[in-house]
DNA sequence: TATTTAAAATATGTCCTACATATAAAATTA
DNA sequence: TAATTTTATATGTAGGACATATTTTAAATA
């Protein structure tokens, strides 16, 4: 009858000092590299033991939030956004929805960061992607071996990345890597022939050097088209 | 002379213990829904004391690796990707290139996220953003205030988020909120005059209900000019 | 016997005390 | 004064004790 009772909110000790020191560092613009009181006074502050403390302090020095040492107390550091994911990024942990959900974010990341190319893409960076690219067409394996085919796309797409010049997203894609590779694994398993998209790793170059932001999205929009087609 | 002598890598015991009991999970393939052992057996085995396991444990619980139930123990849980970006994305935390970073981030979602909303849009969906765009266009206060201007720009394009049909990208977006609010701001109060894209909300939702995913990826470069302008 | 009620067992949650360790700061010595 | 040693202090680690919730088991009642 009642089927939704309330559940009423036991959220761990933990939890909420957790809660309640980060809100204390953001009510009081604490800067990085601030000093922030000792454990056993955030203990008696907050009227839990220290141990509580040390196991709140301990996520937040995980994020990054916070850094440690040894006489001199805890100080603020500049989170690091991706610290939390990275260690959980790997399809034996994912469930089979994040895995599609970050595998989609791959294709629109790549689609959209065409902008930042053409904005920080040095002459250098071409020359390293055509490097790949070369490699790649002489490269005897590529005809028979799908590891190695699967290895210089990796290789292609992340220096993409890392020409975006935003070093979060260089840092995330790294992270991705994992999960590209077992999703592409599976969908070659599944289809029968590895459908390829009309638009070449070489064409892609081409573009960079010669074209536009705007041919290059859609370039790449149409190299990732059989990924895309598999979409629902 | 040898100013870069290696720092001897002395991690701490609960971030070791934290990496041993996440390889022991991915080695052994657990899956969601799966017991662990207790907190007193890992510490033995781990030779660690029971705190070290516990700060690990609840580090992992932050992540929702594992779960926990008083009596019944731990079990593992689909890791929630997210959860920990959710607790810093704040502008009183992050840096500023942090900040930066996340904004440029922005810009390749919503560009990039056409093929999605293709994909994905449903008649309701287009109406519910006719209606904020309506909303809009009728409110008195958009000439004058700047915060009712900005709110609607944010729920305007929130809800292309949500239309994406991808839970992370839409939760992902929904924490870059203040971020976002924040650098507006910021942007609004340096630029003299707030540069206007040539393609409105308006059009935006005239292309999604008869254009293409290709058309619209380029309207929303449009829209975005104002923002990619600033980059460098 | 079947059903309800009460007791015991157990794994996590919290608290406490003690000691180890590293290091900044103070005191000592050359 | 400068180099050295000592001391003080905050984090890091350990281990024990009890609280709490919930499953399981046993007992009691109809």
């Amino acid at each position: 009858m009642s089927s939704k009772i309330k559940p009423i909110k036991s959220v761990s000790l933990v939890e909420q000092v957790e809660q309640r020191i980060l809100e204390f560092l953001k009510e009081n613009r604490f800067k990085s590299g601030d000093s922030l009181p000792g454990e056993i006074e955030l203990a008696e502050n907050l009227g839990v033991s220290r141990n509580i403390v040390r196991e709140s302090l301990s996520r937040l020095r995980m994020l990054g939030v916070v850094e440690s040492k040894k006489r001199k107390g805890m100080f603020i550091a500049e989170p690091d956004i991706l610290s939390g994911i990275e260690r959980i990024m790997d399809p034996d942990l994912l469930g089979e929805e994040a895995m599609q959900h970050i595998f989609e974010l791959r294709l629109v990341l790549e689609v959209g960061m065409s902008e930042l190319l053409f904005i920080r893409k040095k002459d250098s960076d071409v020359n390293s992607l055509q490097e790949i690219v070369d490699r790649e067409a002489n490269d005897p394996l590529c005809k028979t071996e799908l590891q190695t085919r699967l290895a210089y796309e990796i290789e292609f797409h992340s220096y993409l990345y890392k020409m975006s010049g935003n070093g979060t997203l260089n840092r995330f894609q790294s992270m991705l890597l994992p999960v590209f590779h077992y999703m592409m694994q599976q969908e070659s398993k599944s289809a029968a022939e590895p459908v390829r998209g009309t638009v070449s790793h070489n064409d892609l170059v081409e573009t960079l050097r010669n074209g536009t932001a705007y041919e290059f999205r859609e370039h790449m929009r149409n190299h990732l088209t059989p990924h895309f087609s598999k979409l629902s």
